[in-house]
DNA sequence: GACTAGTCTTAAACTATGTTATTTTTTTAC
DNA sequence: GTAAAAAAATAACATAGTTTAAGACTAGTC
């Protein structure tokens, strides 16, 4: 049934009466998308927040010089978009394409406000899911800044075994900010 | 009068009445704080979240090979605590120092928790200061896997200019994870 | 006003990481 | 199943960043 696994996720913070799933799940776009595609490109305005039901994605910067950073990836069971184009309605800075075929689930940014208002419970959810956002980014912030390149490998491949099976070594490469030279000789060092 | 700051805050994102304000308010601990004084310190549990009413501090680690880290720093306005250590209640990774006297906001964990439940609004509040600190850490991950020292550095200067004002080089270098020796140099070149 | 400790600068030697190019290996497309 | 394309490994050389140490310059303390 649509949205079954995104309100078992959801239901992980917040509980849900049987209407408020039934009109929680009116507002999601399921959809299978094929590998490579983007569903989201630099530049464009950022209208949804998505999840993954099955499958995984990338989300990188390309810049002025040409480099490729992957600022996340997202595996089943995850969210994600470029939240800073996403909630302030302006152009994205990131892309996100598929590393394989995956359902996705689409969620606009004006339904979610729609949502705030009808189910105000579900400012509890996202304010958590926030919060453990935010946690993550400071601590990969510390990771970054406080830990050799050697190391902070060693740390991906522990904390996110999942990913590390679908991806590149070339894109872990680009989550680290090294180039996959560089990381190719760390890692057979 | 007690709280009239954050409440001010407070409302750039909801609005309260007189006996909401009344009750949250009654939830805070304000406190003059000297320079140099440490408000959290690494490896203790992380109790409370802090709002600066006046005055600078900065959020460090401190790890095992003697590398002194930056994670934020927090003017008037600012909120601050480890996040980590917060929300999931351990030990904390990073200490809070008093970059000089300041007058400090105090907010316990259990406290927030009753306030969730007593005033739900502040889900929203709070699902929205988050969601803005995790656009802010996704933003400088991307910064510091995609830029140049130098880029970085430049960009910190315009972006924090009120930071800057208080803030010694060797803190800023911190903040970028170099070394003071190093960003004197690329300052100077 | 002098002492002290901490900060900032500079420089030389060293280590980490990037660049470019070539080869090998793996994946993808037909 | 094979050809083409992409990824990974390797190596030589270049640049970015660290370490150590010393001197110049504050800011805080008595």
């Amino acid at each position: 049934m649509k949205g079954t696994q995104i309100l078992v996720n959801i239901q992980k913070h917040i509980s849900l009466s049987d209407s408020e799933k039934e009109r929680f799940v009116s507002y999601l776009k399921v959809s299978d998308v094929a590998k490579k595609e983007c569903i989201l490109r630099q530049g464009d305005m950022c209208k949804s927040i998505f999840f993954v039901e099955s499958g995984s994605l990338r989300a990188y910067n390309f810049n002025d010089e040409g480099k490729d950073s992957t600022i996340m990836f997202a595996v089943q069971d995850w969210w994600i978009t470029d939240m800073n184009a996403f909630v302030n309605q302006k152009e994205s800075l990131l892309s996100i394409e598929l590393i394989e075929d995956s359902r996705i689930v689409e969620l606009r940014f004006s339904a979610l406000e729609e949502i705030y208002q009808k189910i105000p419970k579900f400012e509890r959810f996202f304010r958590i899911l926030f919060q453990n956002a935010y946690v993550r980014e400071q601590l990969r912030v510390l990771d970054s800044i406080s830990h050799s390149t050697e190391d902070r490998y060693h740390r991906f491949m522990e904390k996110y075994p999942q990913v590390v099976q679908k991806v590149t070594q070339k894109q872990i490469a680009s989550y680290l900010g090294v180039t996959p030279e560089f990381l190719s000789k760390v890692k057979n060092k």
